[in-house]
DNA sequence: CTTGTTATGTACCGTATGGTTAGTTGTACC
DNA sequence: GGTACAACTAACCATACGGTACATAACAAG
């Protein structure tokens, strides 16, 4: 039986090394793209070589593969835990969004891998096993409250839970997707502490506005 | 004096050379990235040779910029030229979100070389001269709009025009440079025709929603 | 202590790629 | 029709880069 590999104690720890090279490819692909990515940089950052990589993740494509699916697993289950049944429907969609606020501004290279994923089309998402049927928790929760909200004649019934999951992403994304070439052009850092409540509150509305505007009225 | 180089009837034409260099340089960068892009391809795909991108922009790095730079001046263009002051606060408004919604759809290629340029922290931006100054247009009109409408008491006074500006291009940005990350993850495609007129109105609804609420309430 | 296996390190390779050197030809002007 | 310059071509170069061949050492099991 395996001794559990724990501590500094063992010279070899498989599973220390990969998830060593996982780190630093992650931070690697994320600040300079797929193609820009040094495979001999990210090894220059482990403890160990090239040869590692290669050994566990293939080719470079495969580690980016593997960093790709890691980054992913994580949101999904914060989305699947968050338990919004006692809350009244307009407050539960702005915990979401709120909670979707919260995890993207925590996890920035998540945000930058999604970008460059998009730019190949997310070619390697597509193909992966682990990535299909990802979409579950999400818009579950978001269906059920809308299905709440608009039984209660509170939401308006021409957006669907996809929509909405849209326009939380759209705004919560763009803030750290788009920070740079923003601040570059208009001089404003929209990830300055100072805004930051006021762009939380702001997602909250935006959503909770759209959603009960007019209904009951003309 | 030079005879206006016009048509087919030269053999040398630099402005066509140089045009026709920074059109498949558009498509290249815009398609892979800027590490991704090659040279060679850029070259193959133009009717010179790889000498002349040199000859004209220095270096792949000059060449990048120079693409960067005419796809940003198009939008500003645009945008200065809206007229608005005929329309009251909430149309004017939902003009300039269908604006960019109409023109950012137009030219996905725009949208993927500032998702590109992000994941490079807006470095060529940043050191352009042509690039900066650019906020004018966009911002000022909003500004306009957003002054009359709170005078008018129907708009909120919490949320000045860079703001209102960030929500209307983060929908309008994700749409396209989310698109596939999303497609491949909830399977729908954000550009499909029939949905195009739905999210139309949804921009519109939100910001103007978003701004006229509960003006005049509690 | 031996042995088979998994993990690891060193040194190397072929080629794709950004960039250049050197020379050639069309065009405007006199 | 000669001349000077801008526009253009072809062949070449150095090296950065993804990937591999080969050797070896740690570990678990008997």
């Amino acid at each position: 039986m395996a001794t559990a590999p724990e501590g500094t104690g063992r010279q070899r720890d498989p599973e220390r090394t990969r998830a060593e090279i996982l780190d630093e490819a992650t931070s690697e692909f994320a600040d300079r793209g797929f193609a820009g990515a040094r495979v001999d940089e990210i090894a220059a950052r482990t403890r160990t070589t090239k040869r590692m990589l290669y050994y566990y993740f293939g080719s470079k494509q495969g580690l980016y593969l593997a960093v790709l699916e890691r980054a992913y697993v994580g949101i999904r289950a914060l989305e699947r835990d968050l338990e919004v049944a006692h809350l009244n429907p307009a407050k539960a969609v702005r915990a979401v969004a709120e909670l979707t606020f919260d995890h993207h501004e925590a996890h920035p290279d998540f945000i930058r891998l999604v970008a460059i994923e998009n730019i190949h089309h997310a070619e390697h998402l597509r193909t992966s096993p682990v990535l299909s049927g990802l979409a579950g928790p999400a818009v579950d929760v978001l269906d059920g409250i809308l299905a709440r909200g608009r039984e209660a004649g509170l939401f308006r019934d021409d957006a669907d839970a996809l929509d909405v999951h849209m326009m939380i992403s759209a705004f919560c994304v763009f803030r750290l997707s788009n920070r740079h070439t923003f601040a570059a052009i208009f001089g404003r850092d929209l990830l300055e502490p100072v805004r930051r409540e006021h762009y939380r509150r702001m997602v909250g509305d935006l959503v909770v506005e759209y959603l009960t505007a007019h209904v009951g009225h003309s």
